[in-house]
DNA sequence: ATAAAAATATGCTGTTAAGCATCTACGGTT
DNA sequence: AACCGTAGATGCTTAACAGCATATTTTTAT
């Protein structure tokens, strides 16, 4: 979108941050095949089946990555926040896209062209071990996300999926919002329910007074109770 | 286990065949962090919450890596066959097990001491893309999975599990009988159901001659149907 | 060989959450 | 402001599956 002024400069080094160990000389590598674009809500970064183009990364905004089920159901299997890479799972296993990302609000992205990073990544065994740690852990998440989605009962998935909104993208000022504004359908493809529950999940947590609504503004009024319903619900 | 004699030096040759470009000096620092030991049926070689101890090969039997869930009721997240790595995970995101390793019968494992790898993995960048590689695959995996367990009904999520079984330790020389037996809570564990349902729809498909049951054997009889039903079931 | 324990089979009941249908509130467009 | 379309709210009904009880078979231990 040529209209928009994107700082591709700051943006470049953002991402470089992230990277431990870079040499100059890769560094340059990477900037020579960096692009960044400007991307609007709703709109689909990359979908399932795609082969991948390369390293995204998200500089502004906030996207969703989720994989359509049986019966047009979605699941959302990770949310992005800045500054940070996803889509990288499918490029490192050699694979097309298993799930879709899309733009829960207008965003930056950038991108690593695939080869130049393949390259660099074979002969960095640091930045490689770095990135094998990072997707061990993820592999650790989705493994205890599968129990929790699979075990716990409804309102156990929903607080858990609250709490874990607040620990991706932390709270507003009053310490209390969460700074993420979701529909009730994705916080339902999140929590692996349909919407109907979750808006009735979420009135009763109202109700109960563990947290507050106002439209999709949620506030945690009672993170030990919800903590709570999250381990024991 | 003193009694049974284990060629070590085999099982190791086999082990180092998994891993590629290992230089020769690599194989010897190994070679003296190697050692294997015999674990009968029933035993568990690691538990949820211990601290990994180095890379674990499974060089003859089967595993099962399990996470106890809500109300003791456990999920399986892997099956191991040999000659593979298993429980690595753990040890690469530097966490402590997030799940128990069980055999599910007589077994020879093999352990490759934790800091000897780690330091060859920081010099030997091919090698820890290759493992990058493998965990990114698994990954898309567990992510599948999670959408299978949560998704599909009772008989699509047997039928599937039946299908992986298969996939996973092949067949007998029937071309029929998955060549693993498992107990019906297994197949619950790995299927997400409680045991009465395993064996309640276990018999539904029998009765349709999708599979035929003798005990723990398990015959397909129509992978297509068996197919069919993982799919659309 | 026999007792005890574990695994398997099967029926019945209850609960959970999905599937709908209906109604209302909100947001964006003309 | 009036319109439409989407999102949210709520109630009712039903299907899927868990939970439990009991019977039977198989395995394991002594």
């Amino acid at each position: 979108m040529a209209h928009h002024n994107i700082d591709v400069q700051s943006a470049f080094e953002a991402v470089c941050a992230l990277f431990h160990n870079l040499k100059p000389r890769e560094k340059e590598k990477i900037r020579a095949n960096f692009t960044c674009s400007y991307i609007r809500r709703g709109e689909i970064i990359f979908r399932d089946g795609e082969v991948p183009s390369g390293l995204v990364c998200l500089y502004k905004g906030k996207v969703k990555i989720f994989k359509e089920g049986v019966g047009g159901r979605d699941q959302i299997v990770r949310m992005a926040r800045p500054v940070g890479f996803f889509g990288y799972r499918a490029m490192f296993a050699d694979e097309n896209h298993i799930a879709t990302a899309e733009a829960l609000e207008d965003s930056i992205i950038c991108t690593i062209e695939r080869d130049c990073l393949l390259e660099i990544l074979k002969t960095n065994a640091n930045l490689t071990f770095h990135i094998l740690k990072s997707l061990a852990t993820e592999l650790g998440f989705s493994n205890n996300r599968t129990i929790t989605l699979t075990q716990k009962h409804i309102r156990g998935r929903l607080a858990e999926s609250l709490l874990f909104l607040r620990d991706t993208y932390g709270l507003e000022d009053d310490g209390q919002t969460i700074k993420v504004y979701l529909s009730r359908e994705d916080l339902a493809n999140l929590s692996n329910m349909t919407t109907s529950n979750a808006i009735r999940t979420l009135s009763g947590l109202c109700n109960e007074s563990v947290i507050d609504l106002d439209g999709r503004r949620i506030k945690i009024l009672d993170a030990y109770r919800l903590d709570r319903i999250s381990n024991l619900g």
